[in-house]
DNA sequence: CCGCGGATCTTCT
DNA sequence: GAAGATCCGCGGA
């Protein structure tokens, strides 16, 4: 459902998004999320149905779904909902949180994030909670303020608010303004 | 099998 | 502010 959903990226902000490096190990803490609905959202990857790219989106929450976007970049979201409900959270942003992590700007931006954590599409699919993989969830402190705007990027569902940036953070008025989008 | 368009980012002006 | 990069999943034929 869709309060689910939303509900779940809100519940994203904040926790830790723990990597394995070069024989260490790094780690954000998540700071923008936004939310794909399983049900009428035009802008889900899901609407078309499960296929073979989309079925980690039906899998249990927690499980990872990456693909690809403009030939170019990869995106991480996170299955939101029940087994084959396929709403999903898209990480968008975090900040480092250890020494080793990425800088703060490496971080900003869905297409930063898998590249700074190495990810591609073999890591779709992967359980993000129970670890064991090269990339997991751990908890962190909550967030401060949320503001909720518009998804940014996509041409179709825009009236939807189901965005959420930790107020404060580096991706958060600042690119707002620039999506020229409604605050409120 | 072919054509299209995309949940982005970088670079250039 | 604008456009190019660069690939693949999907839908239609």
């Amino acid at each position: 459902m869709a309060q689910e959903t939303g509900k779940a990226a809100r519940f994203l902000l904040g926790k830790h998004l723990v990597w394995r490096t070069l024989g260490d190990w790094a780690a954000l803490r998540i700071t923008e999320v936004e939310g794909y609905l399983p049900e009428g959202d035009p802008a889900a990857h899901s609407r078309a149905g499960r296929t073979r790219r989309t079925a980690p989106l039906f899998g249990l929450p927690g499980t990872a779904y990456v693909y690809l976007v403009y030939g170019v970049h990869h995106c991480l979201n996170v299955a939101a909902e029940g087994e084959g409900v396929p709403g999903c959270v898209l990480i968008r942003a975090g900040v480092p949180i250890v020494p080793s992590a990425p800088s703060a700007r490496e971080l900003v931006g869905p297409g930063r994030v898998c590249r700074a954590l190495g990810i591609d599409t073999r890591l779709s699919g992967a359980d993000l909670v129970s670890g064991g993989d090269r990339v997991w969830l751990r908890d962190g402190a909550p967030p401060g303020e949320v503001e909720t705007t518009r998804r940014i990027g996509i041409s179709r569902g825009t009236q939807l608010r189901l965005r959420f940036v930790e107020r404060g953070s580096a991706s958060g008025a600042g690119r707002v303004i620039l999506a020229g989008e409604e605050i409120g």
